[in-house]
DNA sequence: ATTATTTGTCATGGAGTTCTAAAAATGGCG
DNA sequence: CGCCATTTTTAGAACTCCATGACAAATAAT
């Protein structure tokens, strides 16, 4: 089953070049020239991607994502003129897949869409990915990456982010963390060790290890995981 | 007799799927693709529990929960594609029992929906999201907020205000606090710390601390947790 | 067999929490 | 009103909990 792509841009060589090139990939290509459009679009043909140029008249792309982004959770790539608006697009609360600045390498693009479409139809419900901001952990492969890098994680390490990002947002005792990465009988002496840990994984993971975005401490309980933004 | 789950979300991958693992647990499932549809079904087909999506076209889950909240009682699991949705649900006034983050394994799905149920079968409403007027407390997130800004508690904090919002309205004794605060026995002398945990209580929940409105002293008795606006 | 990686233990200091005790304020009731 | 019982408030001592670093044991890799 063919994907379908919306394209948002008021520039219609660019809109072309697009369509041209990405229907060879056998995407359905549909367009918009605005936010406003684009929101109309979007709501009928449900894409399972937008590419969105940051700079239109009537609505732009931050205002369009603003209202966008509470309906649905469609993966967008920013098309951006000034390699300084990236910084507008990551700064903001927008909530963009990915961006690119015009003008940019077909190819690069190409790649990039495959990239967003791949890992956003392993979004699903069925799906083994667990993606949090720029954080991704595809519980299949056993890899963790963040921002694309890798990042290697211990067995242990790894198994702990699992049930935490499973269960976002759920507190948990040191006993069910050591529980979930132990097969077999736990100690509650054992317990400390889940502390340690957790120093390893914030250390990975986290910005900025003394002041815990994701990984929370639960005074008197244990841990728990949530984007803290 | 088998309980009716009613699953709202426009994906119609996630609604099969749902459908699909949930009839193992010989439960009745009807299904809606929006918040206007769903408020067709569920005052038709009074379903025991609603799995909700946050996120949908026409009418999302939030202005749904508005609109049948005025209704009906039930309790309702929010589906949330994104971490940060969480602070939204906790947030705003929407009177979810329950959460869970996309994608998710379904076995934690099955758990959650059978705690639910079980919880609400039995006439006292055990919901694991607290909410009085702009307060919100959060069971299993450990996490308390009052108009959408998370309020630290500390551990015996939490406890207390868990039993008292727990059982609205109702009086208990020091002695009763005590012992939920406390595991193993507890001593008569320790009844004054209770004071001194409802002082710290009410220094972070009332508006203002000289006339509680939430946290009442019942005279020569002990204290009860009550609106009295 | 040797090295590297991973896991768990322990001690320490500092932060946060709980409890006590005593004084001040308030409520109930004759 | 005036008294006593009860609650509130305060401050600090005692305690619990967590992050950290150093290190040892177990496990995997070479």
């Amino acid at each position: 089953m063919s994907k379908t792509i919306l394209i948002v841009d008021d520039d219609k060589k660019i809109r072309d070049m697009l369509r041209l090139y990405l229907a060879k990939d056998q995407y359905y290509i549909v367009e918009a020239l605005n936010g406003r459009e684009a929101l109309y679009v979007a709501r009928y043909e449900k894409p399972d991607l937008i590419l969105l140029d940051l700079m239109m008249p009537e609505m732009n792309g931050i205002e369009f994502m603003k209202i966008y982004r509470r309906e649905a959770n469609t993966p967008v790539i920013m098309l951006t003129a000034r390699a300084s608006e990236i910084d507008e697009i990551l700064g903001l609360e927008i909530g963009a897949d990915d961006y690119i600045t015009k003008p940019f390498i077909i190819q690069a693009l190409r790649a990039r869409v495959k990239a967003v479409l791949r890992r956003a139809s392993g979004d699903a419900v069925e799906s083994d990915v667990l993606r949090v901001g720029e954080m991704v952990l595809d519980r299949t492969g056993r890899i963790f990456k963040i921002k694309g890098e890798t990042v290697n994680l211990t067995p242990s390490e790894f198994s702990l982010l699992e049930l935490l990002m499973l269960n976002c947002g759920r507190a948990y005792s040191r006993i069910d963390l050591l529980q979930h990465i132990t097969d077999g009988p736990v100690l509650e002496s054992q317990t400390r060790a889940i502390d340690v840990h957790v120093r390893n994984l914030r250390a990975k993971i986290e910005p900025n290890c003394n002041e815990p975005r994701f990984i929370q401490t639960v005074y008197g309980m244990g841990y728990r995981f949530m984007d803290g933004d």
